[in-house]
DNA sequence: GGTTGTCAGTAAAACGTTTTAACGGAGGAG
DNA sequence: CTCCTCCGTTAAAACGTTTTACTGACAACC
């Protein structure tokens, strides 16, 4: 049940355990005869080098780590993170590096940073300011930020207020009882998304809603889950709490698909006509914002592209040591039409 | 730029580098003057432990590898899968362990589990006697089998054979020509699927269609990349082909949610209706079938719970290195009816 | 006063590799 | 015959931790 080492196979094929190591790396610097032997060697008792002594001498354990600020079952709930990774992961693969992803541990961003045996992260989601954000530069890894605002790490966002802001103003024009639903508040006691993306595409709800003169304020928007349970949840509530109110709204802003997905289902289920009684406008353009029922008119970010970029930001950092510059990609987004909108 | 180790802040500190160890672990075998001095130092110098040395000496790296026979992409491409991970971070985070997605490296399965620092492996969609799964033991590493087929391992499934043939057995009772799409074949030149999930898959269709009377043929089954884009492609060529020879299908069997969402899409394209023109059943029931147009009628499996369990089977495995059995848990699968069968 | 015990801290081994520098022997050049 | 070079191989250092066993020092006990 123990594991077979070096040691174990020079001394059954009597050298030492440097020439183990030489014959499986550099063959070229050996007998050609010494190597097949202690291959051969190898392979009957089965040796596997442990990678844990690699990454230790070598200094680079072959995956990236993503680090996300929720639990895994949270972050996969929304289906632009699967997709996300899709990219990321093609990046990742020509350089064969493996992708750890890294929720919290115990709750804290810093624990999980520390201890991840990873070559360098992707941050999504994450401001460079959160105070998780601190330990990664200790870790003396390299990061790329994704989703959130960094000024001196590289950065990769889409333009999430020019696109909500194209969104916003859509509705805007037909429009005064719009419904802005925006990320889940205070999860884990810190107001986690006041800024990144959340910001940027409620600055531009706002900025577009207000050109047409509807009023913004503090409780404009909406907290919902990234889900479509969260999304079905929060609308259910705050549309029926506003039509009590005499404010019924006649339109939604989901400041994600997977909420808008939400929305969807809790309107079937109220007997509302989508979009004859409520249009309804999503964020991401994720894979099945086309296939649903009505199709969902969004904004669209090539999100697979992001995870892309991202990744070879990230790989460029790891090959050359000293990039001094924070390169801040920014991707396009931009609304599509389809059937939850008139 | 170089990382400060546990003998910078030692040297500090005025204390062996193995007192800083005791301070930061085991605070109560040292002096608590000494404790806070050598942390208040350790958190000056922005002092981090090298996880790798860590993962070295205490033979664990605080994460599991989750194996998977395909690229990242393509493995992300089906949204069963991330449903199934949102199962498996569910059972990991309680003890705090990351998520590794391991695809094969440089084309090697083999080589990609002997490189990941890992505890233990999640083996999704392999057989116990693919080559890939020799490294496996020979790492010395737990490991359970998902999605395949386990004899001496422990293993999860679901009753693929049985949600099958309810499936088949459904559309048998009313339809002649049903459309059979598989998984791929020969991608990267070994058959991949012809075991495991499809092999049963299969069989139950087969059994279901042979009862009422429909032949199977060796080109009965279309085989097909488990994506949208994949069963729209398939299905159209596929449907176009038999249409020529006079045996254009009536129905679909989908032996994947995301294969038979390409068949709605390449259907709608074509300009058939469903149910009316087509009916068609997928598998897995992942959380969007429910949603597209019109909603999916698939057998349910249960893929989260799948996803716990399996972590859970793992977890045990990691800590009670004597558990000899080799458990093999089966989950239920039912047809639930919806939109896209009559 | 000797034995025993506890306490705070340390030296050194261990983990399993890679890599650097050195070594001995053989062969060739002078 | 000596010196130099080359070749195949090895000893030992290095990577950064944790852990085990040990050392003094000091107090307590009989």
């Amino acid at each position: 049940m123990k594991r077979v080492t070096i040691v174990d196979v020079a001394r059954s094929a009597g050298v030492s355990p440097a020439a183990v190591s030489l014959a499986l790396n550099k063959p070229s610097r050996l007998s050609p005869e010494t190597v097949e032997r202690v291959r051969e060697t190898a392979r009957v008792l089965g040796y596997v080098p442990n990678p844990h002594a690699l990454a230790l001498v070598q200094k680079r354990a072959g995956a990236v780590g993503v680090l996300v600020p929720q639990t895994i079952s949270e972050t996969f709930a929304n289906p632009y993170f699967a997709e996300f990774l899709r990219g990321v992961g093609a990046g990742c693969e020509e350089k064969g590096l493996s992708l750890q992803l890294v929720p919290p541990r115990e709750g804290s961003v810093e624990k999980a940073v520390s201890i991840a045996p990873v070559d360098g992260f992707l941050v999504v989601g994450l401001s460079e300011e959160h105070p998780g954000a601190k330990p990664l530069s200790r870790r003396g890894v390299p990061f790329v930020v994704v989703d959130g605002d960094a000024e001196k790490a590289p950065s990769v966002n889409c333009d999430d207020e020019g696109g909500a802001y194209a969104a916003a103003r859509f509705l805007a024009r037909r429009h005064r009882k719009i419904l802005v639903l925006g990320f889940p508040r205070s999860s884990g006691g810190r107001e986690r998304f006041v800024w990144g993306v959340e910001k940027r595409r409620l600055r531009g709800y706002r900025r577009a809603l207000e050109e047409y003169g509807i009023t913004w304020t503090a409780d404009s928007v909406t907290a919902s889950a990234v889900s479509p349970e969260g999304g079905e949840e929060a609308f259910a509530r705050a549309f029926d709490r506003l039509s009590r109110a005499g404010r019924r709204p006649t339109a939604v802003l989901a400041a994600s698909d997977a909420t808008a997905f939400g929305v969807l289902r809790a309107a079937g289920r109220m007997g509302l006509r989508i979009p004859e009684d409520l249009e309804v406008i999503g964020f991401d353009d994720v894979p099945f914002a086309a296939f649903c029922n009505p199709p969902l008119t969004t904004v669209r970010q090539p999100i697979e592209e992001k995870g892309r970029v991202a990744a070879e930001l990230l790989l460029g950092l790891l090959e050359e040591e000293d990039r001094p510059v924070a390169e801040a990609r920014l991707l396009p987004a931009r609304l599509v039409l389809r059937g939850t909108t008139v």
